[in-house]
RNA sequence: GCUGAGGUAGCCAAGGUGGUCACGGCGGAGGUCUGAAAAACCCCAGAUGUCAGUUCGACUCUGACCCUCAGCA
């Protein structure tokens, strides 16, 4: 049986370019797991890495105003992962959105439960202290397990409160929760991460402005020429929602230039903290 | 050199009739995370240009000095 990779870790640490590599020693394929290069058009600044031999799974498969979430992701990249297997090819997944990888392979905690979008759209514009006390009164037991950090977070409110309003369990039914079963002996799973701030930085820093001169600015113009805005799902990503303030005239370029290359610092930041507590993931510093 | 404005944390910045040493934002540190995740959110640290005076008490008033900006010369 072929085992599988996942190689996930900070932003700018070039896992794209590691598992190219790993696709041809192992006899692999390449599956992304990144959800912003999942969108299509979004491709010098989500830094869309497309080697002319091999093909990447999963990337451009959904419009820039789509919605796309993990278990969408999830759904994709079960079956296609199986696929692969059947074929006796190996597949290496790789991306930083550690949030799919968490629930491709240890699965949701909920029924299924989708969005509700009337109930997001409604809520979306209502102040913290209404969607709490909302919760409140609809589930006290989803209420009362959220923490400081969830309690103010309106994204977590509401889809608490939709899971309470859909009248299903909250509970896990662990048997038949959407995942790849596989064991975890099968997995190889790698972690790539800068060893200090000072190589992060430099590194963000270098490829950014190697993005610009791509033509980052350019990229965005043509998306909004196509009738994309900030408030598409696909646009609310890094460097795009900071060419577009540029863009717009709200702040100057240089502005807008270092408030990308601090977003992308901060985001991979918040990208180890949240990856370090997965215990398969085999750290490699760079 | 003169006149005007001003000097509050790394940056931007609020403030009050003198009274628990001071609002915010950015940036920085740390963190949360189960269908928006390159998202959203929590949390911590940090400041009144210098010196003197008035006062029970000054970041707030007075003076000098040092800087910055604008205008005049």
């Amino acid at each position: 049986m072929t085992n599988i990779f996942i190689i996930t870790g900070q932003t700018g640490t070039g896992k794209t370019k590691l598992a190219v590599k790993y696709a041809k020693k192992y006899k692999g394929q390449v599956i992304n797991c990144d959800s912003r290069q999942i969108y299509k058009y979004l491709d010098i600044i989500t830094g869309k890495d497309k080697p002319a031999k091999n093909k990447i799974w999963l990337y451009d498969v959904v419009d820039p105003h789509e919605h796309f979430s993990s278990y969408d992701y999830v759904k994709l990249a079960v079956p296609l992962i199986h696929k692969l297997r059947e074929k006796n090819i190996t597949p290496i997944i790789v991306g930083g959105t550690y949030l799919y990888l968490k629930h491709l392979l240890y699965g949701f905690g909920t029924e299924n439960i989708p969005p509700n979008w009337q109930l997001r759209k409604k809520l979306g514009t209502k102040q913290i202290a209404f969607l709490q006390k909302i919760l409140k009164k609809t589930s006290l037991q989803l209420f009362n397990q959220l923490n400081q950090s969830d309690i103010n977070n309106p994204q977590r409110l509401i889809r608490k409160i939709e899971i309470a309003q859909s009248g299903k369990s909250a509970k896990s039914i662990n048997s038949n929760r959407l995942r790849l079963k596989l064991l975890p002996a099968e997995i190889e799973f790698i972690g790539l991460r800068f060893k200090d701030k000072d190589k992060l930085r430099t590194a963000i820093e270098k490829r950014v402005e190697e993005r610009l001169e791509k033509g980052a600015i350019d990229e965005v113009k043509a998306l909004l020429k196509k009738g994309y805005s900030e408030t598409d799902p696909g646009l609310n990503t890094i460097g795009y929602k900071e060419i577009i303030s540029y863009l717009k005239g709200k702040i100057a370029k240089q502005e807008a230039v270092t408030q990308w290359k601090n977003k992308e610092i901060q985001y991979a930041k918040r990208q180890y903290t949240f990856m370090k507590k997965d215990p398969q993931i085999h750290w490699i510093e760079l």
